[in-house]
DNA sequence: ATGGCTACGATCCGTAGA
């Protein structure tokens, strides 16, 4: 199973970047985030054509989340169990057997802010609704924007990024208290190049100097780790014109 | 230098992202 998960800000906008890319990458399900449209407006007859069935959670403007896969979605449910929540950020799917959890977690805006706040209330409670869906589904993914880029080494220039919003200790130790219900970061399984990033800021150039941050991750439950045997990042569709700021990140399960 | 792009919705700028 070929499980992706990508950041198209603006799905309206980034239909054509993605149907390229489903037809190129040849994913079997794919995590969504920042659809940035309602549901009404949902191009569900465009990616039937390219193969593809969608679940999604959308809304006007902000935020936005869908499953795609070629199989048909199962048990699909939206939002956190138990934690009410206006903003459309989570919608999980079974897909051939896997429990596929899309997540598009808070920026925070700012550290010290009330977004910074709602940021790490929301991964205390995504935390425990994940730590409930462990115990029904051994075979579980987390995969979508997390916002958080996890060590120094996920970051173009830590002095510069150190204690700002996406990298600071307390959303560190709630990514981490997250990955502490025995969950993996499928990229880190493998050896990967130095500076591996997806998402560069549109401004400032900062995808040709590789001005980035790793902060879209697809995590993996214990079952499911030992099933990997691929992890990367697709910097290609980052490349065209009109861009996406993320690139779609893969994982590869046997 | 705290900006710099991009998308959205309603304009002729404000909000938000990261």
């Amino acid at each position: 199973m070929k499980l992706a998960s990508w950041n198209v800000n603006s799905l309206r906008v980034r239909l054509p970047h993605l149907t390229d890319w489903l037809a190129r990458a040849q994913p079997d399900a794919v995590c969504l985030q920042e659809l940035k449209t309602e549901d009404a407006k949902f191009p569900r007859a465009e990616l039937e054509a390219a193969g593809y069935q969608s679940a999604f959670a959308g809304q006007k403007t902000y935020n936005g989340v869908a499953i795609l896969s070629r199989s048909p979605p199962g048990e699909v449910s939206s939002g956190i169990a138990g934690f009410a929540d206006e903003q459309k950020r989570v919608i999980a799917a079974t897909v051939d057997g896997v429990r596929v959890i899309c997540v598009y977690c808070p920026n925070g805006q700012a550290v010290g802010s009330e977004k910074y706040d709602y940021k790490l209330r929301w991964f205390a409670a995504l935390t425990d609704y994940l730590a409930a869906e462990l115990k029904h589904h051994p075979q579980l993914a987390v995969a979508g924007d997390f916002n958080v880029a996890p060590e120094d080494r996920d970051v173009h220039d830590p002095k510069a990024w150190e204690g700002q919003v996406h990298v600071s200790e307390p959303e560190r130790a709630a990514l981490r208290a997250l990955i502490e219900l025995g969950l993996t970061d499928s990229f880190r399984l493998f050896e990967q190049p130095e500076k591996s990033f997806s998402w560069w800021d549109y401004r400032m150039m900062g995808f040709r100097r590789n001005a980035g941050l790793r902060i879209d991750h697809i995590l993996a439950s214990p079952a499911l780790a030992k099933r990997c045997r691929s992890s990367t990042i697709d910097k290609d569709p980052r490349k065209l014109e009109q861009p996406s700021d993320h690139a779609p990140v893969i994982a590869e399960f046997s």
